[in-house]
DNA sequence: ATATTGTAAATTGGATCCAATATACGATAG
DNA sequence: CTATCGTATATTGGATCCAATTTACAATAT
């Protein structure tokens, strides 16, 4: 037999692709915080009924991007500066220790791949790309760890801060810094020197909590 | 007005009543691994009909604590050794950060409870409320450390390997060496070293990966 | 006997309907 | 004019119904 096989037990189901998409939407910041999930709106919305949508709202609680309340509805969950600034340390903790035992197992294709990238990024004009840029660029290192089960506590704390991130990316040096920091890192993995590239992990993470948390600050003193 | 009152819209609506139960049922083996939940007999069990069990599914299946295929059903998720042991792991590199954080904060009337919960543990002989009595010893220390976010992860994760947890206690000196552990554990925290705390609540859950990955593989010999 | 096909039962995913609750807003009393 | 109360509307939570898919198993052909 000669057929390009497809899984078609995984095709999306139509709760899958609300909550991917309200996922995206949210995290990306195209849904303001506070903003009311209505059912039926977005039902109407997926061609759909209220029941998928339910669901996959149940789902974004679970995850801490929405915020419900019974018979009052979902809205769209905030972020405290206090909260930011304690994911970014959670964040600074694991991607340290992920990196540190993801360094001995890296092959040359992967730190190729990584690179390009990282390349990508630097190059990169438009700042609807760099968040996405940068998310790749860390978890293809990342991924060599094989630790899974970090890897999607990571990636669920990504989502709760990437708007901060991406807004963190479009200050003034950010993206000069992050690209810097991104260069140092790579090349303490092509060295194989895990220690480093976990400490500059860190102080990458940390550096951005800084900074973000500073811009904040400013612009609640107004 | 002298009227003791309750928050209505926060009683429980019938799709979280059924997830918590679920979720008790899986996290303490009371569900087999693999077992099926149908949704119609679950359904049946809390008078209600299909849509509360469908809506606590799916959250138990973003929490990892369940699988589910597509037209096909969910069962109970397993966890193999490596799984289990990585997740020792996250919760050794996340609760001795999180203890050196809160060491600073605890308060005399905290440690006497925590006190307390670590007496109650020695001194029960019920081998089924060991594993309360040991996840309420350590969230009463944690709980001082004011990280919300790091604590949901670390609960999310004891979840995963609750029944883990609580075979391993029961294993010839599990208890025994727990109970001892914990005392150290209290001690440091009462004198404020959280180097020491931190330090020695790694290693209580290194010890007990070590001994319990030991078990397993005896298990799997035969 | 084994493999394949067809069919019925079981099960899930989704749509529609109804009940419970919240919200908006006008009427009324003070 | 303001505060309170009712009522109408909007919205959510849950029940019931239908369609899509899987599973079990009998019938058939090789």
């Amino acid at each position: 037999m000669k057929l390009k096989s497809v899984d078609i037990s995984k095709t999306a189901s139509a709760s899958s692709i609300v909550f991917d998409a309200l996922r995206k939407a949210i995290i990306e910041g195209d849904l303001a915080v506070g903003e009311p999930l209505r059912q039926d709106e977005i039902a109407r919305l997926f061609n759909t009924s209220r029941i998928p949508v339910r669901e996959a709202i149940s789902r974004l609680e679970e995850q801490g991007l929405v915020k419900a309340q019974r018979y009052k509805g979902a809205v769209v969950a905030g972020l405290e500066p206090e909260e930011a600034a304690e994911i970014f340390d959670f964040r600074a903790l694991l991607e340290a220790e992920i990196i540190r035992r993801a360094v001995p197992k890296m092959s040359e294709e992967l730190l190729r791949r990584a690179r390009g990238y990282c390349e990508a990024f630097s190059a990169s004009s438009d700042p609807m790309t760099w968040g996405d840029l940068n998310r790749e660029f860390h978890s293809a290192l990342y991924n060599a760890s094989d630790l899974p089960y970090h890897l999607e506590a990571v990636d669920n704390a990504m989502d709760r801060v990437d708007r901060y991130l991406r807004a963190q990316l479009v200050l003034s040096d950010g993206m000069e810094r992050a690209n810097r920091e991104h260069m140092a890192i790579l090349e303490a993995c092509e060295k194989g020197n895990a220690e480093e590239a976990s400490a500059l992990t860190r102080m990458h993470i940390l550096g951005a909590k800084k900074s973000l948390l500073e811009h904040l600050n400013g612009l609640s003193r107004r």
